[in-house]
DNA sequence: CTGCATCGTTGATCTGCGTCAAGCCTGTAT
DNA sequence: ATACAGGCTTGACGCAGATCAACGATGCAG
């Protein structure tokens, strides 16, 4: 969206301050940062480009970057040795990526769409962190919700239905949608059935199925392929097993 | 094992200093801390032992609480409101409870067997990671473990086989026993079948079949109900679908 | 030792989702 | 426009694991 501009603006030499005019900003970490911070931040940091399905990150290589998405949008997956595919998460513009890093990544990451990110030696970072305490803190807050998240998604995938499924996923990017500002009513997905299904614990034809379950029920409507807006917000998060949270 | 010895160092009122002598204290995050941080982290600390099948947290209610388990297991899992159940985690000796948590616990958190907790008040934790920067890595270093961890648990959920889930998570527990010192080839089970399916997103009696299986195929011998020996580690290792790791 | 409750194992049957297969839709290049 | 490729949908069928059911083991209370 705002990538054309963020390109210009860094390939500019006397550049203002790329993390001021930086659209992820207030999504990112770095809005903790003041001005010497993010100054510092910027001289450690690289400006990525990239294209749909490059790679960012590669299982099992050496974990030397990590990286901020400032656009665009990211698959992080993982694979077993026969080729099956397990999606632990899509991330969006002022995500963090190569939180849970080792040594080297246990996961790959590439891209959905084109987009840029910035990108940091993680040995600078480290170094960072320990000069700004409220970075580190910003980033175990993520690092808790991220935990949260994948708590949830491990419900999902070990005792959901494939409609609860698909709903839980839905009602989540309507929950993201609001929290970005906008109505949760309208959904955009950018990425392919494949890629939600390899999210889900599913196949293509199950989620096609559910899909046309939804569109039958009334629940959703399909605006194209890769939008949709939400009829029924009620009855998706009660399929989507939201209702009572807890038996308590 | 250490638990009453414990209990009676803590109910001393001139006490020596109860984290010196705290068995998991080289296990746990604490183990970052000088002296005098010790010491602080002593004066905000309550000591709690609990029995079997104690609550320590239930999910939905204030998260106020934060815990270092000292001795003893905890399991840490989520409900759907009709009753299906998804263990997030088993907690042993040194680790950390309550890192995914926001103003409310969206887990509950109960003893497996008998056992005793350091416990924090988060407001006054949260101020002492503000004093002692290394207490916050190192829960940012434990939370990325974490997170992987959980990686790794949806791969197992949505895409690995019910032998491939039960191989894993016996290859895991070998690691963790090997991690702790031991030869990784005697597993302690603390918890019932139930629990077991609960984590691996199975039901009990297909654990109980693919256990029989890999008894009938020699890569396990049972010791007892809550013991066994894995006579095949590479052979389990395979199975758990840890042969290539990466498709590169 | 006896009784009882809980947990675990094994077998028979069922079913939700995967697999296989065919056809359709969408976007892009010519 | 037309053709092609990749993605999506829908149907028929099969299977891994769930469900239902019965029985055996374990451990604790009296």
């Amino acid at each position: 969206m705002s990538g054309t501009t963020e390109a210009i603006v860094c390939a500019r030499d006397s550049r203002p301050d790329p993390c001021s005019l930086c659209a992820a900003r207030h999504l990112s970490v770095c809005n903790v940062l003041a001005e010497d911070g993010l100054r510092r931040l910027n001289s450690i940091s690289d400006h990525q480009d990239f294209g749909a399905g490059e790679i960012l990150v590669r299982e099992g290589d050496p974990a030397t970057n990590l990286f901020n998405i400032t656009s665009g949008a990211v698959r992080v997956y993982k694979l077993l040795p026969d080729g099956r595919r397990q999606i632990v998460g899509f991330l969006f513009s002022g995500d963090f990526l190569g939180l849970a890093t080792g040594d080297r990544y246990a996961f790959s990451a590439e891209a959905l769409s084109t987009g840029s990110a910035c990108r940091f030696q993680k040995k600078s970072y480290r170094k960072m962190l320990v000069e700004q305490p409220d970075l580190e803190t910003a980033l175990l807050d993520r690092a808790s919700h991220e935990l949260q998240a994948a708590h949830n998604q491990m419900l999902l995938l070990g005792r959901k239905t494939a409609v609860e499924r698909l709903a839980s996923f839905l009602a989540d990017l309507a929950a993201r949608d609001r929290r970005a500002g906008g109505a949760g009513r309208i959904i955009q997905l950018p990425m392919t059935r494949a890629e939600i299904a390899d999210y889900l614990g599913l196949t293509t034809e199950t989620v096609s199925r559910v899909t046309s379950r939804l569109k039958t029920r009334g629940v959703i409507r399909l605006l194209s392929l890769h939008s949709l807006s939400i009829e029924k917000p009620a009855e998706l998060a009660e399929l989507a097993g939201l209702d009572a949270g807890d038996g308590a």
